[in-house]
DNA sequence: AGCACGCCGACT
DNA sequence: GTCGGCGTGCTC
């Protein structure tokens, strides 16, 4: 790969550049340079220069020598890629069927860890000399530096109480030099034994058992822990592993989860924060984070899912927690799942991964009852508070009268629960005021015009809003039609019509939305989350973003407004996401004060569903939903490819029917779900189309749509692909 | 004519 | 992913 030869030919590399490019392309290295598989270079391509990073295999020799370019810069400070990550980006480039160097380029994606940082320069006495004039500024600074210590300057000066030009004036004298202070570590060493927990008898099982996987290799474990139950102090033992063996450790969380509060637990266990890495990182943190991990100086890092790529020294353990999170899936760029692929990291380095979560995806638990993962049950809350009671209420007898959306049982449930100084949540996961508007006298329903979804109401701004591509315009005040006045009609709940009925009957309460599109932006909702906390509010009506995140100590009882949406989608998997939604939800009440009470309304008691969920049976919802996936052939069954068409046209059947047959003629191992199914609604965001193919699980579904997508457009142009598939059974 | 936009191929 | 080249269609 490297010939030094006899007659002083130019040496040639593979260098893989994080663009688009199908392969590695081929590289003159400059004279008397020493490169090796995994250097991190910068090379030009086309009219730029990008980075990349020296590619095993060997370079082509069949490329036109006139048309191969020098590496323009090696850095050699910036330690090379290691052999499993370059094995572990061929692997996710494989597997996703994205080109190599997009992978690539989630590794290489902080610009600033391969320069040096700049010094930082600090002052320091220069011993025994004094300024020509004392000053009482002068005094004081010269007080804190007499035992010789530097100082950063802006930090002397604030010490010293004076301005930093009296800094300047003491240095123009020589009073004071300057020196070089030592870096910045990104993150101090956490200690394993900083504050042992005391775990209870069902905890120390689990982490005696996770502690244990290290002496195996490779080992995944599935921790199955009811919300309280203490499934982060259980890992966090399994961390403390890691660190005693002298490797680093890795914690993957959903982006919303990234909280101060965790953050904090951490450091209680383990002394200091860890490194963290996710996309609200500045730049320059971002690179000491980089090079921290790289050179092993950062022990533990917390991140979102790219921080899977960040270039360990000595990777040790990667705990996903809230596993079932479908934020561990990028649809952009390269897809692929942060939780599937955290699995493969692991394989390739031969450590023990660990995924915890109150309500695994199907998958997982598919995975471990085949003994494919290890699985762990914490099934009772730690503080001893029991779970919430849970019931339906049905719609068809025991619903509220027309044009009234909550039940009298529940209402009444909401009451004494205010009498009791407890705090009651509504769940309705739909924003806005109502989810169609109607015109009562010609008919005419408000579209949305760039993708025909319904437009929803928004009463507080006054706007009609699609969800989809978020377009919005002013609410009319006659119908566009047939201009007549007052006859729109808002049709179905939103949270803000059922905040509105809230009011109405229950006054003496004070309520409260939870609802991603209030304005004010992240930093009223963190304010208003802290209200709720601390039990400024009543009854809290909200959508999904209450099911994660903060605790509410005060909450008694939940009402689902509407348990059925959701179980009616298109999507495949809408009955694991709604029983996964609606048990975070229901498992808000009564967390602390115990005895809570959950409410269902439902037109559909008998739903499984809904019925495990009432009967605290977790088992029941995954041995129907495991029966119902083995009949259908869906993920883990079967393998699930979505192909995503976008173009600039407008959304027409007969346009996607076109280019679905130019590109992917059915075939009789595949199922292909077509814009006339409900699959197409399940993502028909503006110019954008989906279709599902499912494959069963010996059909080789890759090489079909490598095939496919070779004879039809690029990949990198208006058609993606999107694998749901585990990796399981390809490692 | 001047340009904005979309499409397409090339990039070693 | 990003650039440059080229065709189309619209405006000052």
């Amino acid at each position: 790969m490297f010939p030094t030869s006899e007659n002083q030919r130019e040496t040639i590399v593979s260098v893989l550049v994080p663009v688009a490019v199908p392969m590695a392309y081929t590289y003159k290295v400059p004279a008397g340079l020493h490169v090796e598989p995994g250097t991190i270079v910068q090379v030009p391509l086309g009219p730029r220069q990008v980075l990349g990073a020296v590619w095993d295999g060997e370079p082509d020799a069949a490329i036109n020598p006139k048309k191969l370019k020098t590496i323009t810069r090696v850095f050699e400070q910036a330690r090379p890629l290691q052999p499993d990550l370059r094995r572990f980006v061929e692997w996710v480039a494989n597997w996703t069927l994205a080109p190599p160097g997009m992978v690539l380029r989630m590794v290489l994606r902080s610009e600033e860890a391969l320069e040096d940082e700049p010094p930082i320069t600090g002052v320091r006495w220069a011993e025994g000399r004094q300024p020509d004039r004392q000053t009482p500024a002068r005094k004081k600074v010269l007080a804190l530096v007499e035992d010789g210590m530097a100082w950063p300057k802006s930090g002397l000066a604030q010490a010293a109480g004076v301005s930093v030009s009296v800094i300047d004036g003491l240095l123009q004298q020589d009073v004071l030099q300057q020196v070089q202070l030592p870096a910045v570590p990104p993150a101090a060493k956490p200690d394993p034994n900083f504050a042992k927990v005391q775990l209870t008898l069902t905890q120390k099982e689990v982490s005696d058992g996770l502690r244990a996987a290290f002496d195996k290799g490779t080992s995944v474990s599935l921790i199955d822990g009811v919300t309280g139950s203490g499934k982060t102090e259980v890992y966090f033992e399994a961390i403390a592993e890691a660190l005693e063996r002298g490797k680093q450790a890795l914690i993957l969380l959903p982006e919303i989860a990234l909280t101060a509060q965790f953050l904090r637990r951490f450091e209680q266990r383990f002394g200091t924060l860890p490194a963290e890495w996710h996309s609200e990182i500045t730049p320059k943190k971002r690179g000491r984070v980089w090079r921290g991990v790289a050179s092993g100086d950062v022990r533990v890092v917390i991140g979102a899912r790219s921080a899977l790529f960040l270039p360990f020294d000595d990777l040790g353990l990667i705990i996903v927690d809230e596993e079932h999170d479908a934020a561990f899936k990028q649809d952009d760029r390269v897809p692929y799942s942060a939780r599937d692929m955290a699995v493969v990291r692991g394989h390739i380095s031969r450590f023990p991964v660990i995924l915890a979560s109150a309500t695994p995806s199907v998958e997982s638990r598919v995975n471990a009852e085949y003994g494919r993962y290890a699985r762990y049950l914490l099934p009772e809350r730690a503080s001893g508070a029991e779970m919430p009671q849970i019931r339906a209420i049905d719609m068809r007898r025991e619903g509220p009268e027309r044009g009234r959306w909550l039940a009298p049982g529940l209402l009444e449930a909401m009451k004494t629960a205010l009498a009791d100084g407890a705090q009651s949540l509504l769940f309705l996961n739909r924003r806005g005021y109502a989810p169609l508007t109607l015109c009562r006298t010609c008919g005419h329903r408000f579209q949305c015009r760039h993708c025909s979804a319904w437009l929803v109401e928004h009463r507080f701004q006054g706007r009609l809003v699609c969800h989809h591509c978020g377009h919005f315009e002013k609410m009319p005040e006659t119908c566009p039609t047939c201009s007549s006045t007052q006859s729109l009609v808002a049709c179905g709940p939103g949270v803000e019509r059922i905040a509105e009925e809230v009011q109405s009957l229950i006054p003496e309460a004070r309520t409260l939305i939870l609802s991603s599109d209030l304005p004010g932006g992240a930093e009223r909702m963190k304010r208003e989350m802290k209200l709720v906390e601390e039990g400024e509010a009543d009854i809290v009506i909200g959508t999904q973003l209450v099911a994660k995140g903060h605790n509410f100590p005060k909450m008694r009882l939940v009402g689902v407004v509407d348990a059925d949406l959701g179980l009616a989608h298109g999507d495949p998997r809408a009955s694991e996401k709604t029983f996964q939604l609606l048990a975070q939800v229901t498992g808000r009440a009564g967390r602390v004060t115990g005895g809570g009470l959950g409410f269902l309304q439902t037109y559909a008691p008998e739903h499984p569903v809904l019925k495990a969920l009432m009967d605290q049976d977790q088992d029941a919802f995954y041995k129907a939903e495991i029966e119902a996936r083995q009949v259908a052939g869906l993920p883990p069954f079967g393998r699930m490819a979505a192909l995503i068409i976008s173009g600039p046209d407008k959304p027409s059947a007969e346009g996607f029917a076109r280019a679905l047959a130019r590109v992917a003629p059915p075939d009789r191992a595949v199922t292909v779900l077509g814009p006339a199914e409900a699959a197409l609604a399940m993502v028909r965001g503006r110019h954008r189309y989906r279709l599902l193919l499912i494959a069963p699980r010996q059909f080789d579904l890759q090489a079909y749509l490598r095939h496919w997508l070779d004879v039809g457009p690029k990949p990198n142009r208006g058609l993606r692909v999107q694998l749901d598939i585990d990796p399981q059974h390809f490692l």
